[in-house]
Parts: C-alpha cells; structure tokens; sequence
DNA sequence: TTAATCCATAGCCATCCAGGTATGGATAAA
DNA sequence: TTTATCCATACCTGGATGGCTATGGATTAA
C-alpha cells in the first residue's frame, strides 16, 4: 500500500523537483518556459517533474493558449506536517509513559 | 551542495527506512534483531539503513556486548519543519503583497 | 498560409540504490 | 575451549528513475 506520505516524501527528494516547488511558493503562478529557465535541466524534464508534482497534489495547472501556467498547493503538505507531528506525539506519549512509571515506582 | 533538506527527504523517502524511524519514535530504544523482527526484510539490510539515519542525524546508537541499541532523534526532524514553515511563509507573504496591493490601488 | 513558439510525450541510457547472500569479528553461552 | 548469537561489511543484481534528444500537436505571429 502506497500511503499519502510515501507519495510526499518520495516526490519532494528530488531535488530538482523540490527546487521546482519551491520557486512556486516563493514567486506565485509560473509558466512552464519560465520554470525552465531557472530549473537547470531540458525542458522536457520540467515538465515531467511537473506531471509528479501534479500527481502528488502539490501543483496545479491553468491552460491558456499554448502555455501551461502552474501553481503551487500548499495544503497537499498536510500529511507532511501530520507524520512530523505524529512522530512528535510519540516521543511525548513515552515522557509520559516514563513519567507514569515513576510515579507509581514512588509509591 | 546538498542541503540538511535534501539530506532528509532522501532518508525519508525510503518506506521501509522511515518504517524503522516510526517503530523507532513509538517503542524507544531498540536493538538492530528487534527491529529485524517487524522491518520485513533481511539483517544487513536493516543495519544498513540504520547507517543511512545515523548519517542524517535521524538515529544514533549505542554498543552493549554484542547488540546494537537504537534510538530516534527528533530533533533532527528540524530542518524539515523548517522548511515547511518557509514554504508556509513565501504563500503569506505573498497574500500580504495582494494585500498591500489591494491597498494601495484602493487610495 | 507559413513560420515560429510552447509544451507534452516517447524512447533511450546511465546511474543509483534497495534488496539479496556470503562471511567474519566480537561477544556470550555451553 | 567450543559453539552459538548478534551485528557489520563486502559484493552482486534487478528495478526504478532522472537526465537527454527527437518529435509532433497546438497555438500564435508574420
């Protein structure tokens, strides 16, 4: 089974990819010609990168004309920010649980 | 150059990987058999992506007689939370330019 | 209509890497 | 001392994938 984080994480360890993301979070709207200026690889290989994007839910796109103008989702970062605070959770949950130990030890 | 960011995603992005860092947050210590258990695949490869989260900072060890002791560094999560607030941060300030901008064409 | 631009898809290749088995060193048990 | 257990390292292999070029459809410009 392929959970939504699997799906996040795998798509953001890319590095070029991530950079991709990047720049729509930081400059807003971009054409595909635009991404590829500052992307550093062929043009065919930003619009791959865009198609996982797109697939993971962190890019949509707006057609108009021959151009393809894409736009970052912040919300597809959800999972993200659960997992983390999942993992923070857990860390807490055995404070306590330590905390519980003592606290009957003491008795 | 590769960046803390890349650094972690990478590790992370691996399911089985990350697997061992979730039993890891949820159970506490453990030692490298223990995790060979529940990981699904063989011993050398559960050492191995044991060395691959050491790298990252993501878990350290400790060595007793002849076990491994295994524990989650959460705190190495940082720089992925990090990078979610920026991401986070360039969206805001880019309403708060519209903003500015609504204001500005409404004098 | 013709030429030029924007983008997506197809096909190819090199590289990376997660998985396996084999093995040996170190420690603990018999 | 001998045997068994725990773990790490070395080595190999197949599959995944990020990069490229070539190409064509669609739209705009000449």
């Amino acid at each position: 089974m392929l959970t939504s984080q699997d799906l996040l994480f795998k798509t953001l360890a890319d590095p070029t990819r991530r950079a991709i993301f990047e720049r729509l979070c930081r400059e807003g709207e971009q054409t595909v010609g635009a991404l590829t200026v500052h992307a550093g690889v062929s043009q065919p290989v930003v619009s791959k990168h865009l198609g996982i994007l797109k697939q993971a839910g962190l890019v949509i796109d707006r057609h108009e004309g021959r151009q393809t103008h894409c736009t970052a989702q912040l919300g597809a970062l959800a999972p993200l920010v659960d997992w983390t605070r999942e993992m923070a959770g857990f860390w807490e949950n055995r404070f306590d649980d330590l905390e519980d130990l003592l606290k009957r030890m003491d008795q």
